[in-house]
RNA sequence: GGAUCCUUAGCUCAGUUGGCUAGAGCGUACGAUUCACAUUCGUAAGGUCACAGGUUCAAGCCCUGUAGGAUCCACCA
């Protein structure tokens, strides 16, 4: 095959994915049990890896469409997956699908009505078979998205949100909570949406400040029975008389500030829920109403009074400072409700009408209760006030539709036990957190985590498997039972018949056993899969998913359900806006993809990211991932014209003039794992994955290789190669995905092309160029997948899928050669330097670079010529003469004319004057006898050596000056 | 109100255990050009590391405070 002048992904990324995806290389090596890691490697950086690798996929929506933190998900999740099956783990990466309970019902719904229908024309079997089969139609696009992006996800492991062993596994762990006494039925108040007509958890509410009005209503005190107590009484006094307020007595004892008060005035925003008010609070330190705890009012609109209580809740500097009391309808008047042993008087039904009201309000919508409310309130010149405030409001994350606190039975889970255990094991330290100010911030959450509603009033969902007695009167038997059956409505147990609970379960109920049911983990076989690696999610659903996975997990398993989590923040538009809609600044991954390619879109979007933050992202950093695509792609081609043009290899050897002595020594000739590789003949399905399959044998790098260096710069990029290999290794340890990408781009594109490769147009060296390509290709593989595969099917000496490759090994080479190339080079960049700064143009083709008495510029002079464009490189011959260069140990000049070095005046001053300004700085520390005696030995050594060299090159440089 | 994070070049971001003479990509300026790549090569300019204190021989990094921004949680009668 030949290679194109340029990388075009288009042509190479579905073929390489379904060649994959044939060849099974997704798949887990290891299936059971862990087995002993005894093969010897080379390598001392792969001695305590573990076998097996697994990660999970947080489920896209089954029937949605991936945006662009899916993008990120998939980059960040796949490098993982990759660069440890790379690393011969047996590496598992599980892909899943979320029947998006609460979403895909509201796109359902929507659907339904606008056929003319309703949700309540069926029952809830019929509505989840309809459901079901609209997400099988619209079903695929995510999947196909996910390969396109090149996800090496094992698919015959995708996990359905709604699969049979998840039901089972939820269902299970429900019966044990039940039997454990965790589940409770509870009337409590509940975020209730009027239109999806369903409960939401706290967790799921949207706030949004918006304009109200604060109405201050006045409800008039009842005479007769100040002096009386009645229900509310005892329970006001009781925490005035707490040992909390010992101010309180002498208070008591104090003349009143205000005057005897005939009303109390109260602050609302909602007055149509006045009717179900059962008591005024005031805050027991309020002197203002201190005499008036325990009376009562007349409840306006009424013939109802209501006593005044004493509580915390009520704010002294709010309003009038005294609120009414409506638990049935108000999330703290609940509690306050709770705290005083109030009645609770709904007076607001599901659908959003008033009921329990006095008959000329029954009936009425919220809206023309208020209304009529306020008429009634005015004509009886009992309003007395109204404010216009800004105040936060509940709203359904979906339809925006404002929440009404409503009261409801649902079922509960009493979470005070799940947390602590969560807690524990958290604080020892199980689980490591990227960026590990989360865990505390988890921790935190944990200790105030309040109870959990898990019941939804959604058909699409996991059904709640509890029936309710049918008959209340059959008093022996309990009213609620566990059964699994809920495929029918009505069972019969010990001749008792119970109906089905109708509601589903919350879907982060079920989703916090992701970690259990994609590994299959069971009580009989435990996994080497489990716990998880690393959980890699969205920092925003930390406490929706993580916390409540973390939960579930021990209390399933007894273990934690992953080592590590990773979360990654939003993905912002390039102006650090988020993306959104309206805001029409929505990217889309698949339209990068189809632009740039696959390997661009993720060495992008992984560029400039770090655990946890919000980061800006733009198509520039697509672009410039294009572009290391593109140069791979040519320095491959570059490598492989090379190798195909080996004859010219020998020939190079031992040239005249250059590079003559041999600095390299032979290794051993390479065993290149011939022999554990299939015939090409065999076709590519059947190459090293199958075999390792069948073996379960783990790759290993136990490759030496055939290659001997023979010049500086071959020494150099083996240990530039070496480096940066080890860095991604630390890098992708601790999660820095971005670190990674860009000490690969470096070292690929300033390292090897710009100096490796071009040394190699002087001196060639095809094993080593081989070899070095290979490791390079392979490091970058985790991060760009397609195009380094494309690369390895093109080259024509490597076999079998670079996916299933193994990691690199240490290269060997020579220290000292290394280094002077580093030497070279800089000679190479002061030439350039200095040809550039001169006055005119075109300077590096007028003047030749002379030498005196200087091997390592003899022994390059081919390269230096090549590198630098000079017309010659050749040994000065008589007295020094042109710009002498400022290198340490190197007599080099450049033959300029003296002319052209007087123009070159300034800025040879200027490079005196700022060398000399670092001296200063130097010496001014080796001055203070602190830094001396307590800096580090080296340290000082360093100052010491940097001194003098900064005083040799001022000497130089003035002494190039004084020519002048 | 509480918590967490952020503030470094024109823009987007790195900077790991304090050793820094602060880096990268993009952008900008100047220069190059048959022979792997113009998705190229070379050179350069560009910084009071938000601000004010403190600890230290040494602070972008640690501590305290201030200002601005982001996110989450709670609350807003």
């Amino acid at each position: 095959m030949k290679f194109a002048s340029s990388y075009e992904p288009n042509q190479y990324e579905s073929d390489i994915y379904a060649a994959w995806e044939a060849s099974s290389v997704f798949k887990p090596t290891v299936p059971t049990v862990p087995v002993d890691d005894n093969s010897d490697g080379v390598d001392d950086r792969f001695e305590h890896q573990h076998p097996t690798y697994s990660i999970v996929m947080p489920p896209p929506n089954a029937n949605g469409n991936l945006h662009i933190g899916h993008g990120l998900t998939i980059a960040l999740e796949d490098s993982l997956t990759r660069y440890h099956r790379l690393r011969g783990q047996s590496t598992w990466y599980i892909p899943g699908a979320d029947h998006a309970g609460f979403e895909t019902w509201v796109v359902y719904e929507r659907a339904l009505e606008q056929n003319g229908h309703t949700r309540f024309e069926f029952n809830r079997d019929e509505l989840y078979a309809r459901v079901w089969d609209f997400v099988a139609q619209q079903r695929g696009n995510m999947e196909l998205q996910l390969r396109a992006l090149g996800a090496s996800c094992s698919w015959d492991d995708l996990t359905f949100t709604l699969d049979e062993n998840v039901i089972d596994r939820v269902y299970t762990t429900f019966e044990k909570m039940w039997n454990d006494g965790l589940i409770y039925r509870g009337e409590k108040l509940v975020n209730f949406c009027p239109k999806h007509q369903t409960a939401f958890a706290d967790i799921e509410v949207e706030h949004q400040d918006e304009k109200g009005t604060l109405w201050e209503v006045e409800y008039k005190l009842v005479k007769e029975l100040e002096n009386a107590f009645t229900e509310g009484g005892p329970e006001a006094g009781k925490p005035r008389s707490s040992a909390e307020t010992p101010v309180a007595s002498g208070v008591s004892d104090a003349p009143p500030e205000v005057g005897i008060l005939s009303s109390v005035i109260v602050s609302t925003t909602r007055p149509e829920t006045l009717f179900g008010d059962v008591a005024v609070a005031v805050n027991p330190d309020d002197k203002r109403y201190k005499d008036l705890i325990g009376k009562h009012v007349h409840l306006p609109l009424t013939d109802r009074t209501i006593p005044i209580i004493a509580d915390e809740h009520a704010d002294p500097e709010y309003g009038t400072g005294a609120v009414k009391i409506t638990p049935a309808h108000d999330f703290d008047d609940f509690e306050v409700g709770e705290r005083h042993n109030l009645p609770r008087i709904q007076v607001i039904s599901e659908d959003g009408h008033m009921i329990n009201v006095p008959d000329k309000y029954d009936g009425l919508t919220t809206a023309e209760c208020r209304k009529q409310v306020l008429k009634d309130l005015k004509e009886q010149g009992l309003l007395k006030g109204e404010k216009k405030i800004v105040h936060s409001v509940a709203h359904c994350y979906k339809c925006g539709t404002v929440l009404e606190p409503t009261l409801k039975e649902q079922w509960f889970i009493d979470v005070a036990t799940l947390a602590k255990t969560a807690i524990k094991h958290l604080e020892n330290n199980e689980i490591k957190f990227y960026p590990a100010s989360k865990k505390q911030v988890l921790i935190n959450y944990l200790n105030n985590l309040k109870d959990w509603n898990i019941s939804r009033q959604i058909p699409w969902g996991i059904a709640i498997p509890m029936f309710r007695k049918a008959d209340p009167s059959a008093t022996d038997e309990p009213d609620w039972i566990f059964d699994r059956r809920t495929n029918l409505q009505e069972i019969e147990k010990s001749g008792v018949k119970y109906v089905r609970d109708e509601d589903t379960f919350d879907t982060w109920f079920s989703s916090s056993h992701w970690p259990i049911v994609c590994t299959d983990w069971n009580e009989e076989n435990p996994t080497p899969y489990y716990p998880l690696d690393v959980m890699e999610t969205g920092a925003d659903i930390l406490f929706a998913w993580v916390a409540r996975m973390i939960m579930m997990g021990l209390y399933v398993t007894g273990e934690v359900p992953f080592k590590e989590v990773y979360l990654h923040g939003l993905v912002l538009d390039a102006h650090g806006q988020k993306m959104s809609k309206s805001k029409g600044n929505v990217i889309n991954p698949m339209d990068l993809v189809a632009k740039y390619g696959s390997d661009a879109f993720r060495l992008g979007i992984l560029r400039g990211r770090s655990a946890g933050m919000n980061q800006a992202f733009s198509e520039n950093s697509v672009i410039s991932g294009r572009n290391l695509c593109n140069k791979i792609w040519n320095i491959s081609r570059f490598v492989q014209s090379m190798v195909d043009d080996a004859p010219k290899d020998n020939a190079l050897r031992g040239r005249s003039g250059g590079y003559a002595r041999p600095l390299g020594r032979e290794w051993p000739k390479a065993n290149r794992g011939g022999e554990e590789r299939e015939p090409r003949d065999d076709g590519r399905e059947r190459l090293r994955s199958e075999k390792s399959i069948a073996s379960g044998a783990s790759a290993r790098p136990d490759r030496t290789p055939a290659y001997a260096t023979l010049n500086q710069g071959e020494d150099w990029i083996c240990r530039e190669i070496n480096d940066c290999i080890k860095q991604v290794e630390t890098d992708m340890k601790y999660y820095r995905f971005s670190e990674a990408v860009e000490t690969l781009y470096q070292t690929i594109w300033d390292k090897y092309a710009d100096w490796f490769l071009e040394s190699q147009k002087i001196y060639k060296n095809t094993e080593l160029l081989k070899t070095t390509l290979e490791h390079l290709l392979i490091a970058l593989h985790p991060f760009a997948p397609f195009v380094t595969e494309a690369i390895w099917q093109n080259l024509s000496w490597t076999e079998g899928f670079i996916i299933n490759a193994k990691w690199p090994c240490k290269l060997k080479y020579d220290p000292i050669t290394a280094e002077q190339f580093e030497r070279l080079m800089s000679i190479v960049q002061e030439v350039r330097g200095t040809l550039q700064a001169l006055p005119g143009t075109n300077n590096a083709k007028k003047y030749d670079l002379l030498y005196d008495n200087d091997s390592l510029v003899e022994d390059n002079l081919l390269l230096i010529k090549s590198l630098t464009r000079v017309p010659a490189v050749t040994a000065l011959e008589g007295n020094p003469r042109g710009l002498r260069l400022a290198l340490a140990n190197h007599e080099l000049y450049l033959d300029v004319p003296e002319k052209v070095v007087k123009d070159y005046k300034d800025a040879l001053t200027d490079k005196i004057l700022s060398v000399g300004r670092e001296l200063d700085a130097l010496n001014a520390r080796m001055m203070n006898p602190n830094y001396v005696d307590k800096a580090p030995q080296y340290l000082v050594k360093e100052t010491e050596d940097q001194i003098k060299e900064k005083e040799q090159l001022i000497s130089r440089l003035k002494s190039q000056l004084s020519i002048i």
